[in-house]
DNA sequence: CTCATATATAGCCATTATTGTATATCGCTA
DNA sequence: TAGCGATATACAATAATGGCTATATATGAG
């Protein structure tokens, strides 16, 4: 109940479910889901936080960077939600532009400024 | 994706997930889940409102009575969340009570005080 | 070691959500 | 019509949420 009811908390929010959304496409890092959603980096994090703790999304670090996914092989219940959701909102204005971005902006457009020598990737 | 947010919101308080454990077992009154889940009735009323605006729930108006029962052959989306949603949380003990006290106090047991002249039904 | 960058945490503020009390509304019965 | 009981609405207080700024942590480069 504690779970089912933090689960949903979770999902309680627009910018969260953009998350999901785009996240059904492929992983990101912070600071591209940051760009997409254009709400400070911080926010973003906290977001993220929330997610993961509900076991929604796992995230895995690589070098600087921390890349999010959809959880999925764990709990049953969190696979069934997640495999519903992809059928709701893929037609949503806001879901269909904000994977337009996450398209197009992949992480070297967004943080590989000259300085951040991002070459090695 | 308002609509999900607004499912998803509807979902996310552990009394109104009470409310929707208690009614996957049978349709009840406003009398009957207030007794049941032990708050004040202006308040289950609230909650019974924003599940029903999310669809969740559809109200019959029986003489002084409002049932609540689950909604059901509407929108795809809300029959299929409801379908898993009656998979999870019924080992819960929080749920297991609430239906417990759900089967024991009918409404006949709960309002049917001498004076509400209840005898018609 | 020092700096720059990516991400996380802390603190504060504005908004929203939840609750209870009081009150209004509606339906039934006498 | 008067009265009672079931439900809904109004309102105020408190708690929770989400956002931003500032700062801390961590990783890699030089």
């Amino acid at each position: 109940m504690r779970t089912l009811e933090r689960i949903f908390k979770a999902l309680a929010d627009r910018n969260r479910l953009r998350i999901l959304k785009m996240l059904e496409v492929k992983p990101m890092c912070v600071c591209e889901i940051t760009a997409v959603l254009g709400i400070a980096q911080p926010s973003v994090s906290r977001h993220l936080c929330i997610l993961r703790d509900a076991g929604l999304l796992r995230d895995e670090k690589d070098g600087v960077w921390t890349n999010y996914s959809l959880a999925r092989g764990g709990d049953g219940m969190i696979d069934a939600l997640l495999l519903q959701m992809r059928k709701w909102g893929n037609a949503d204005p806001v879901v269909l532009r904000d994977r337009r971005k996450a398209g197009m902006s992949n992480r070297e457009a967004i943080c590989g400024r000259p300085a951040c020598s991002r070459s090695a990737e």
